[in-house]
DNA sequence: GAAAGGATTTACCAAATGGTAAAAAACGAA
DNA sequence: TTCGTTTTTTACCATTTGGTAAATCCTTTC
């Protein structure tokens, strides 16, 4: 269950087996279904994700009532929304099982105590995520001035592995089009 | 001239008056003309700038060859290419002076310095950095499906500080439109 | 002040996108 | 399977935006 964090930990520096149990010890491992919400908007973000198997979405409200989807995440990332985490401030956005996924739970204080027991894991997080908000901001710059079309091609290319699945009216909302427009793009493309 | 620095620094923590001496001794203080380039694309970001005064902006160019604005800076605010910065890599952006500008310039190596010298300074550099690209995110999110107009008018509202200072181009480049018709819709706006 | 160059506005038309509505297809549950 | 629900597609038209071109306005320089 732990083994893909692990992994990816990995890929940045070797994790004794002893701080792996630590780390085991004080998080948990849970399965949820499509559409289950695992930050609901307007509450503070008290924990932290990792998304072993499934894709997750961060979702907010529009002053028009339409339901935007900010970013996409999926195996091998960290989620959470970090505002509310690192300010314990009330969060604007949500946080859905965007399909069927499979999750390693870390609570802020447990993290915070493995921080302690572990000092090199703070670190390592911090550049996880430092990593992770400069990719955020490079898509989303690549989609600026591109029309619809060239958005959905640019989408498919740098997140193949999201396209196939999810569905046409989260990419549409992502993409910030219509699911009647994105439909209109994908008969034209062919 | 290292006044807005420490004033901004000190938003955060007390700084000795001891190691602003040594930050001086550590950085330069630049003026630079509007137009002027601080960082070209193709290069890697050696440096690291802090806004006294002025405007810079974070330009790259399109595939069609359209100059395309990422974001704004302003006083106060912490300014290179950090992927480029943080791993020696060639930037695909460019940074240029949106106005004239008031500029503190970090080198990378003597930033690198400072950071052993005065431990603090790195974690406060880290965490300042962090929110900025949080900002940043939650700036371009507040974009996401909204029309040309909805956009400007945010833009207005959360970037005033910019919004009267820096040219009808760059701002319609900035909100991925045509200066035409950022023109239209300030008109239609009265 | 006059000329030159850049920025902004305006106009016109073509293309892209949104909104509404309905049909078709895909999916799940009983 | 069949029914009911959700997703996706299609169609039609109104609105928005882009592209081209020209006119106007603003600055700067001489």
């Amino acid at each position: 269950m732990f083994e893909p964090l692990f992994t990816y930990l990995e890929l940045f520096q070797k994790i004794p087996s002893k701080d792996k149990e630590t780390i085991c010890q004080n998080t948990t491992f849970i399965k949820v279904k499509e559409g289950e919400i695992l930050l609901q908007e307007g509450k503070a973000a008290k924990q932290m994700f990792f998304i072993c198997k499934g894709i997750l979405k961060i979702v907010s409200i529009s002053e028009k009532g339409n339901e935007v989807i900010h970013f996409f995440l999926s195996e091998n990332q960290f989620c959470t929304i970090l505002k509310s985490f690192t300010e314990n401030a009330v969060s604007t956005d949500s946080i859905h099982a965007a399909c069927d996924s499979e999750i390693i739970v870390f609570q802020k204080d447990k993290l915070h105590s493995l921080y302690n027991t572990l000092p090199y894991f703070k670190s390592l997080l911090d550049n996880i995520t430092k990593q992770a908000l400069l990719n955020k901001i490079s898509l989303r710059n690549s989609y600026i001035g591109e029309d619809a079309t060239t958005r959905y091609q640019k989408f498919i290319v740098q997140q193949s592995n999201i396209a196939l699945r999810v569905s046409q009216t989260d990419i549409a909302s992502y993409l910030g089009i219509t699911k009647q427009s994105l439909s209109r793009i994908r008969k034209n493309m062919h």
